[in-house]
DNA sequence: TTTACTAAGAATAAGAACTATTCTTAGAAT
DNA sequence: ATTCTAAGAATAGTTCTTATTCTTAGTAAA
């Protein structure tokens, strides 16, 4: 594992947030000003095709990457656009309950308020 | 309201799928050849914005947009991407029993094989 | 019934988020 | 040492979408 793809799995890892690929970008170049963009978008997909970290795809925004690779949902604040983890238990069984037929997997995002945006009640 | 318009209406109203803008664009071109892209898109927008119609984003692909604009969720076949409503009767109900703090909204999305992909079981 | 205004359309450019290509280089294997 | 491979850098290309510019069709007032 060479020195640039470290550093792309130790920010996600350890970020304990939701990074975009152009985020991820930044961060290393920090320490690696040389890095390109390609690169980052190249390691980050290989990371998660090997289930290393995990993709949250958004539509109409860039796809997030984050390090928590358990089984979870997600709550988006549609004020700031922040993405916290969220996990509902039962919620698949739930669904399987409620569905007849095979659930291969499923994407749950709830869009709410966050603490620190619902303070600010602008 | 126009030609146009009451074209694009017409196809995402009748159609009974999600279809996207490109998909929308080509069906008006059958009527209306002179028309361009950027009107579709923008005529869409505005008929999403005025909940006529619902938009469906998708991660990583063009975004969808239907005529059914009750609540329901989506199931989507991973085989053939073909997209089908779905209706879970008490998910609101159990998500904000599960969840503390106010959800605005919420998007579901089933990951699936569909029927007739499941037929041709390759 | 001209004149002015407005909203939409057509054509095209621009933007964001990726993705692929080409060329180079650094480290491992023979 | 030589070869091979995988990764990095730089850059071009793709896809989906939005914005801009210019023109036109339809309405509304003078």
């Amino acid at each position: 594992m060479t020195k640039v793809q470290k550093a792309i799995l130790d920010i996600v890892m350890n970020s304990g947030q939701h990074l975009s690929a152009e985020q991820v970008y930044w961060s290393v170049k920090q320490q690696i000003p040389t890095v390109a963009l390609g690169t980052v978008y190249r390691n980050l997909n290989q990371f998660a095709d090997s289930r290393l970290i995990r993709r949250v795809g958004r539509a109409g925004a860039a796809d997030f990457f984050e390090g928590n690779t358990l089984p979870h949902d997600h709550a988006i604040c549609i004020r700031c656009g922040q993405m916290t983890d969220i996990v509902i238990p039962k919620l698949k069984d739930f669904l399987t309950e409620q569905i007849n037929g095979h659930i291969i997997s499923f994407d749950l995002t709830l869009n709410y308020i966050c603490p620190r945006c619902t303070d600010k009640n602008d």
